[in-house]
DNA sequence: ACAGGGCTTGTCATCGTTGTCAGAAATGGT
DNA sequence: ACCATTTCTGACAACGATGACAAGCCCTGT
């Protein structure tokens, strides 16, 4: 092991100097500046983490907290996360909370207590649901954690906090304006799960591209659901037994509209002659259902990037300061989809 | 933040003694240990994970490597690596990987120096296809990194590492016997990747099974592959194009049986009327497909969980003591398979 | 009663880095 | 030419835990 005392011995200064170096701090004439890189590359350096952050009281380590790692979602939100990380030199920590930890601040600081381990993360990464989650909020602000969420940015109950996301409720207005350009008046929507902050957007986004095109909603073909496929295919199900079904149906992410696709296949009504299914997200499955699907696409691994990076530049900076990020979507429009019959 | 000499003068005691009622040390008398265990507890201390492992030289946390985050089976095993690890106290940090860090052992050290930061993590989980790469074997090796593959564990150029996994050419056998016992004769094959070491293994369970029932094997109907849904898209269309085309087809993977299935959709061909398609890992998309496939369940979580265990029992031990895990399989019958017409 | 040994507890140095502070050198204003 | 300020560099302590070692205690066998 190469420590830093060698580097220094090598390049003829103090440790000191080199620490500087290292941390690009001021006051080092670039001559000794020189010297250091140099030794540093001819032994190998790699300064030992623990000891920087026993010291500093900085990690150089990035928490992604998950729920529930098996969902498409958060496990491209991830991959793009974890690009940019080692891109910075940080380290990419995962961590899994429960459903019972969120429940009251006191669990849930117990939890932080417990998993920090003494060291803060530099940074902390929010995914639904646990992106607008009003105890995680004020957990997390108490504790003084650099955060920041995936997911929308207009939490009623609390103040500004960073964020990174699409514009949701523009993109599901998108989506339901293009099945109305297609001559649909009848659309049926599928809403997600109720705690997480996209479903109300992208609900909006349908509701007002309706009322934009002078369509009463209908509130008996607004139909809940969880964002998994099995309640897709419920739901499915329902809307197609339904005496005057919708001609179009749009679910608020991909793995509803492949229920649906398949509820409608099962039901022998063909999609998109019969039934025109959207989707949200472009997952994998978008295109691996019979027909493909037209959909929303986030740009999810950049979602990921553009969070880590905002906690990087950010360091040390407070939340407040920390703006929020919103990335452009696409509407993808592959077979799904077509002008009613 | 509260210290361990903090919890000393709670105590009454030296903080040696705490330290060694926290790491289970012997030589401490009970009613020691009680008094430093509800100091503990009343202050709320947590021991400093840099202090730790800068004086201690370990790291209280294991990497789990990974090449591609997107796939279904790394995700599902890092979701049972995840929970083992939080349950022992243990961070999981998650590093990625590319191809070219991987062609030399002067690379991948280079790498490894980079992405280890001084502290060596207390144990490595290679997946595939890490997980029988020689290169990654021998970089390992010398720099004695505990690792765990998951993975099988007869690999011709090395010596036994530790390993879990399930046995997968006793399961190819299974499956292909079960559609050998369906009625089926002329049965088809699609590989995985090459330099995954499962592919290898399921193709001679395959082989096996057809001898073990006087069914020559006919290469024509054995198809390369690469474990995606595209490349069994594709074999699928290649196929069914045939002649004298196969009744059933045993794909060494879900992804690309969904493939084989979309291909038969598209031509027409019923499944599993016309053509009976297996899979193998019983991934999500097995259950969203129609029809539903059959398939060999692979318990990935707790392929996870068993490695992160592993490690953690055997923290300290040299490699070689580390033994094989076999974990068992399951056969799950769904609606893909039936007799031939 | 005492030497020898195991058990229990404590003192102190140490891991590798960064923060504090002080001193040396360079710069600028008069 | 001189003092004040800024820029640069280094010596040293400190972060919070564990390892090495030592000392005190309580046995046991003679």
């Amino acid at each position: 092991m190469v420590r830093m005392v060698d580097v220094a011995k090598e390049a003829g200064v103090s440790i000191k100097t080199v620490s500087r170096v290292l941390n690009n701090e001021p006051h080092v004439q670039d001559a000794m500046r020189q010297k250091v890189r140099s030794a540093v590359e001819r032994l190998g350096y790699i300064p030992s983490a623990s000891a920087r952050s026993l010291r500093s009281n900085r990690s150089y380590s990035i928490m992604l907290l998950i729920h529930d790692v098996r969902s498409m979602f958060v496990s491209t939100v991830q991959f793009g996360a974890l690009q940019k990380c080692q891109k910075l030199g940080y380290h990419l920590q995962l961590s899994m909370i429960g459903s019972d930890q969120l429940k009251d601040e006191e669990t849930l600081k117990a939890w932080f207590a417990e998993n920090l381990r003494g060291g803060h993360p530099d940074g902390l990464v929010l995914v639904p649901p646990m992106a607008n989650n009003p105890v995680m909020e004020r957990v997390v602000k108490s504790l003084g954690l650099n955060t920041i969420r995936v997911g929308p940015n207009e939490i009623p109950h609390t103040a500004r906090t960073a964020s990174v996301m699409i514009d949701d409720r523009q993109a599901a207005h998108d989506m339901t304006a293009h099945l109305i350009g297609l001559g649909h008046r009848r659309i049926g929507f599928i809403r997600g799960k109720e705690d997480q902050d996209a479903t109300h957007r992208r609900f909006d986004g349908y509701a007002s591209a309706l009322a934009g095109a002078g369509i009463a909603m209908d509130e008996s073909i607004v139909l809940p659901g969880s964002f998994d496929f099995n309640s897709g295919l419920e739901q499915g199900d329902v809307l197609l037994a339904m005496k005057d079904r919708p001609t179009a149906v749009f679910a608020s992410n991909d793995d509803m509209a492949a229920g649906v696709i398949m509820a409608a296949h099962q039901a022998g009504v063909s999609v998109p002659g019969e039934l025109s299914v959207a989707g949200f997200d472009d997952n994998e499955i978008a295109e691996r259902t019979l027909p493909t699907i037209t959909t929303i696409r986030q740009p999810l691994e950049e979602i990921g990037m553009v969070a880590i990076e905002a906690l990087v530049t950010a360091a040390g900076a407070s939340l407040e300061e920390l703006t929020s990020h919103v990335l452009p979507y696409e509407l993808v429009e592959r077979r799904s989809t077509a002008a009613p019959a």
